[in-house]
DNA sequence: TTTCGTTCTTGATGTGGATCAAACCCTGGC
DNA sequence: GCCAGGGTTTGATCCACATCAAGAACGAAA
């Protein structure tokens, strides 16, 4: 949340967010054509959002952790477009739509804070429609890794450390390859040295190693 | 825009769409990098979007025609995150954000309709996803056809006929194929006597094969 | 009109990842 | 502790699409 707001702004900001729902893991917190209402913030856990069609195919749109908002999807056509998954025990915000919108009318840093949320999914998105377009097995797989850990990073976690919450399955879904190509590709990972992996744990011994993977040019290592 | 507006509110949203810019075709209407500071609104004329790395690699994002918006990539960040190029020349709004967001505060049908048209947008990239993730290269040609043709045809054009704007390797790009696959799968449909093709005209012979090519379940022709 | 450059088509061949299959390893429940 | 079942690894084979290559068709400019 942006900084420098003034006390009743703030006040009436928590008070958006003041309702908390808990959500098991397995379980969804919103499906694909539910009523819209509210986004939710993620205060503890881990999603996953994907979409399926009628023949039974399944992409996962994206995980999500800490911090990060999910529900954007539902305010086009007033229903969601999409199903989240809880990957682990789970806590949300749920924040009200329409009394966001009525909030950031007053409040323009809230308005604009809306605004970067939604320009920065679509921007990542554009980042994953690179991945899916272009990149090669190993490549979505390290750049996969490598935004994993970034994004712990910046919550506090280790920078090579990770346990994934999403099953080889799920991943392959969301990098557009299938398991056991995910599986031999983390296996390919290991050979070189790259990385440890112990299941789901998954140690990054050589970052660089990772960054040149995903884009020969711009590394020195 | 939504309709329903009251007389003074209706002028100053039409201030805010004022300013005009021609694009001629092969140009650029912003360019990754560049300082953000307006939305842009297609008046004619037919856009590409697409992100490059420093490797070469570049991914079309999207293929905006009259009616679309551009430039939401910018929001997050101040800067542009793509390149839109004209592929024929073309008219554009200019909307001022900072504008936008003030008229917004006021204006409820403004502030909501700016949401919708953000979760447009999020939820179009899914279904890009989804295609650029799990689909074969027929399915992906057919998706776009039906996708272009429909959204054409909402413009008052015709439900069966269309101009291609843009070349084999920017649809290639745009459905992560390579630009012989899409000439293969165009010469492959127009052999099963779905499509016509000559050069850039297409003329959808068989809607429901193309169809039942994306969906072969929710399709009874 | 001719010419040049771009775009497009088509063929031959190669390959990365899918598919099919089997075994192995955790984890949770009893 | 033992068992059941989902999740994972690894191998063998296949195939859809990429790659490489050569023309052909078209449009713009001279």
């Amino acid at each position: 949340m942006p900084m420098g707001l003034s006390e009743p702004d703030l006040k009436r900001i928590e008070e958006i967010v003041a309702v908390r729902r808990k959500v098991k893991r397995g379980t969804p917190l919103f499906r694909n054509g539910e009523k819209f209402s509210s986004l939710y913030a993620i205060r503890t856990g881990f999603f996953k959002t994907s979409i399926a069609t009628e023949d039974g195919r399944d992409q996962v749109t994206g995980f999500q952790m800490a911090g990060e908002v999910m529900g954007l999807d539902g305010i086009v056509s007033d229903h969601h477009t999409c199903d989240a998954i809880a990957l682990e025990d789970a806590e949300v915000c749920v924040m009200p739509f329409d009394k966001i919108e009525m909030l950031s009318r007053e409040v323009n840093a809230l308005q604009h804070h809306v605004h970067k949320i939604m320009s920065r999914e679509i921007v990542r998105e554009h980042g994953v429609m690179l991945l899916l377009g272009s990149m090669r097995a190993e490549e979505r797989l390290a750049a996969f890794l490598l935004n994993l850990v970034q994004r712990l990073h910046a919550r506090g976690f280790s920078q090579s450390e990770l346990v994934l919450r999403m099953t080889r399955e799920e991943i392959g879904s969301y990098l557009g390859l299938k398991l056991e190509t995910v599986s031999r590709t983390f296996s390919k990972f290991v050979e070189d040295g790259i990385v440890e992996v112990k299941q789901r744990h998954v140690r990054i011994l050589n970052p660089d190693g990772l960054r040149m993977i995903v884009n020969p040019q711009t590394c020195n290592a």
